[in-house]
DNA sequence: CATGAAAGCGACCGACT
DNA sequence: AGTCGGTCGCTTTCATG
């Protein structure tokens, strides 16, 4: 995978071709050829291209966890043992299927995770349950997202 | 919109429809019908019925921004002063591209965010330039994530 | 809810500029 | 890098079980 280790020069076509994809992955090509005025073979070179650079890191269908009755998202700060090896931790972290996001932090918490839960009472459980059963987690601190104003990638 | 007061109901067969594309966005219609066993038409009218549903949020293509010199993430918290109208902090955050998150949450923090930066010192200016420039902000507490263990979504 | 058929496009590739 | 043209496959709709 090139253009790993440098930063990739993108020009204002590909910018617009991404920007259009990162909008609705199932937007037709020659929707967007028409759009910016090249044609569509053009922009399924780019395309490749912008794959092979590693840009493009692949596309998904976005759910509304909300429809599904997963209505509380949680941030916690999870404090470790020093003797523990925190990938074993991530490890059990990865089998909770509410966690969703999960990272390694500078400051006092020693592991970052978000999650999602159905509502205060599923995330009591999962807190109680699986997060303090991790073998290492001394404590936890939580805050709860009452309310998210702003989720998107970084602008192209 | 329907189904966005109650929990909706999907089989198993919508299930494996959307674990399809929650992975890959733009695999075919037929390729999913050949391996779940029903036919495309069908299908199709799943996913007309998951999008009315509400559950579909749209799709995206995912970019990394590590390709593009992104390579800084970090989470703030962010103090507001009480006399300021909260939405309109968030508001001048909407200006700010680096903030790709931003939540109220409950706990010391009115709001926390997530910004995305080319280095530290990229995260310096945004958090004294741009963060600390809006009316109400106090005080921040940041911190770095070193590393990203687990991105997903919810499991289906 | 499912199916198959049919129409209309779009994706993809090779040849060429 | 881009265009053009052709083929193949996909999406979408509709009448039907």
């Amino acid at each position: 995978m090139k253009g790993q280790n440098q930063t990739l020069k993108i020009d204002g076509i590909d910018k617009e071709i991404l920007r259009n994809l990162m909008e609705d992955a199932r937007r037709p090509i020659l929707e967007i050829a028409r759009k910016v005025g090249i044609s569509g073979a053009a922009i399924h070179q780019r395309l490749r291209k912008l794959e092979a650079s590693g840009l493009i890191a692949g596309s998904k269908f976005i759910i509304d966890p909300k429809v599904l009755g997963y209505k509380t998202m949680a941030f916690v700060g999870v404090y470790l043992d020093k003797a523990v090896s925190n990938p074993k931790a991530v490890k059990q972290l990865r089998d909770i299927p509410e966690v969703i996001e999960c990272h390694y932090t500078t400051g006092n918490w020693s592991i970052f995770i978000k999650i999602l839960c159905r509502d205060n009472e599923h995330l009591m459980v999962v807190l109680n349950k699986n997060i303090q059963a991790i073998e290492g987690v001394s404590r936890t601190e939580t805050f709860i997202s009452l309310d998210q104003q702003i989720d998107r990638q970084i602008k192209i």
